[in-house]
DNA sequence: GATATATATGAAGCATTATTCAGCTTTTGG
DNA sequence: CCAAAAGCTGAATAATGCTTCATATATATC
């Protein structure tokens, strides 16, 4: 599914003065604004040009073409991803199981709940430009993270702290997007949190006794 | 991001001849055909007729859009998962908590792998149209067949047993995906569903003592 | 074999949309 | 104030692709 012929994805130019650092923002913004709005496929670049209100032509002096556009909207989302784990991991070093299930679960929910309505469509996006090494960064992040977190637990030693942070990586990039895509009264999203972290610090805990 | 106007997706004409239901069969395999050797944004109605060896002229005689093409391939794949989930619930009914966690995750992985390659080019399509109905009925079936998987349990009583199939569901669901993004060595995809295992025994018994 | 019905064809119409470029306006630096 | 550089415009271009329909072929029925 290879899409053959890689065009540029960076820049075609850089702003110089402050009007077009604006510009460049704008368009920036009216993407994300229009991909919910409209959604992924109603997203044309005039449109976007519009709702930033610039000309089509500005934006392609910016960007080379519309999936750079979209590349880099996707990009920054996964990076606030990985860094709300991250945080996460920093955050409770040397704790012991049950706040670091608790703790992870609850930094990515919440970093996923801000970005709850763009989420959906980025994923749409993210699989029509060839964006695997942008999710395979993200993915890599969060398992280092919480590897490292997992080598100071207090409780307990794992004998393969990897493959953990593997599974629960996938486990939390996989399963909030499912939960999101329903229609989530306020409530559920707290009972999920709940659940989840229930799940994590019991596989910890096995994986523990295992060790 | 409600598309407004809703098109019919139902067929236009039902065929009536032998030839003509071999001809409809025809389209819909070219459809997951394109789907897999293309991608979704390159699949076009032109395509999809000239791989079934038709024109067409012929695809529009029997789906009154590209969307009720897609839509007929997406209920399908959807309704291969519930199904392989709800069997295997029905295969361990009164099982153990190990027995019925090793049981689920080794269903859905199968049925999952076995239609790995079209995965991640469907849940594409599942958000173009507006799919919503589609996922969440296979996703209740699946909540169903573990909830009464559940129930009769050996081991003990879940005092919420909806609650706890409803994450079972989303995780696995949500997770497989996210594991069969990556390219997956056929050792990984052994080791996760270990893990996962030991995930959900480790939930189930936790959920277990709490009742 | 003849008529009616079902099925198939594919060029043409129509709409959408990514992208360019020649000319215009604004800002900068002297 | 004035050139040069930076930034902006938006109609025109070109490509793509969904959908229709007038026509042709195949099958069923009597």
């Amino acid at each position: 599914m290879g899409n053959g012929l890689a065009p540029t994805l960076t820049p075609r130019k850089s702003p110089r003065q402050d009007r077009s650092i604006a510009t460049v923002d704008a368009i920036f913004e009216a993407t994300i604004q229009v991909l919910l709005s409209d959604g992924p496929t109603r997203l044309t670049t005039t449109r976007v040009a519009h709702r930033a209100g610039v000309s089509v032509g500005t934006l392609y002096q910016y960007f080379p073409n519309k999936q750079a556009l979209l590349f880099a909207v996707l990009e920054q989302h996964l990076s606030t991803l990985a860094e709300a784990v991250e945080n996460a991991c920093r955050d409770n070093q040397g704790a012991n199981i049950e706040t670091i299930a608790a703790g992870v679960v609850k930094a990515y929910l919440a970093a996923r709940m801000a970005q709850s309505e763009i989420s959906p469509a980025l994923y749409l996006v993210a699989m029509e430009l060839d964006a695997r090494a942008l999710i395979e960064a993200a993915t890599r992040r969060s398992e280092q993270a919480i590897e490292a977190l997992l080598f100071g637990a207090s409780d307990g030693r794992f004998n393969d702290p990897y493959v953990i942070a593997q599974t629960l990586t996938a486990v939390i990039f996989g399963t909030v997007p499912a939960f999101c895509m329903r229609v989530m009264p306020h409530a559920a999203s707290v009972e999920a949190e709940k659940q989840l972290t229930l799940m994590f610090s019991g596989y910890l805990a096995a994986s523990c006794k295992a060790a």
